[in-house]
DNA sequence: CTTCTTGCAAAATCTTTGCATCTCC
DNA sequence: GGAGATGCAAAGATTTTGCAAGAAG
């Protein structure tokens, strides 16, 4: 649905340019976060051409507005997602493959050790690491 | 204590050069990850030059012999820690203080995970972003 | 003395910046 | 038409590689 993307921008007070809708579109449909690689690789296997520093800008912009998230996980590069509801992340040290996990148990953890270390905690992240079904 | 420093070399069977001494003592003696800046400096306050490249050669192998562990802080670039025990990050995010967590409970959980999703899962890093005390 | 380690130069990656041109509203 | 977005070139930052010289055991 491209109508979404375009009022997702509009929202955001962006402008709608081929360049954000196919970004917005990719990782709003990606089920795991993604590298400035497989963003340009998704663009040009649809036939658009966006320069990678572009694509920078472009992310830049979302994770300002708050539209995306960037995380790591220890590659030396960032990997960008939608800003979606809260989550955590097992990733395969095999494959590389990343799984979102969607319920996140740990919150009443997370509160205790704000007490703790007299921390204002405002987010947390979990990775797992492991080895996928596929790769046993 | 050098002599222990010399000692773990010996046993990984690492040639004993000043770079890795003065490496392996600052990661030893340090609370939280660093950067490789960071260790430079350490070593130029002590009047040990070593060069960058080095400094990286030498963390390659620490990692390779599991003396010593590589993790990222959304900040671009890696940070290294001992391997000592399990334990977990809180990360300040004002002033870039990084403070270790050592009482790990959401193992139970993991657990949990491993089952559900069928991963066979290796490890877990649990990093928590907030401000510090002092950043108040 | 032999193997492994280091330094220097250079390159590879990933990311950011400057500026002129182009596009959306 | 004007503010904002893009492309291209270049630069910055971090990390890696090649090779000759040096140090450890």
């Amino acid at each position: 649905m491209k109508k979404e993307i375009k009022k997702l921008l509009e929202i955001n007070k962006l402008k709608v340019t081929k360049g954000r809708v196919a970004i917005l579109d990719f990782l709003y449909n990606s089920t795991y976060p993604v590298h400035v690689e497989a963003i340009k690789q998704n663009l040009l296997a649809d036939k658009i051409k966006v320069d990678t520093v572009t694509i920078y800008r472009i992310l830049d912009v979302f994770l300002k507005k708050g539209i995306i998230r960037r995380v790591e996980f220890n590659e030396g590069k960032f990997r960008y997602e939608k800003n979606s509801s809260h989550h955590h992340h097992l990733i395969c040290t095999n494959c590389g493959k990343v799984q979102d996990i969607n319920d996140c148990k740990i919150v009443p953890e997370i509160k205790h050790i704000e007490k703790q270390y007299s921390f204002l905690i405002n987010d947390h992240k979990l990775e797992i690491y492991g080895i996928c079904l596929k790769c046993r």
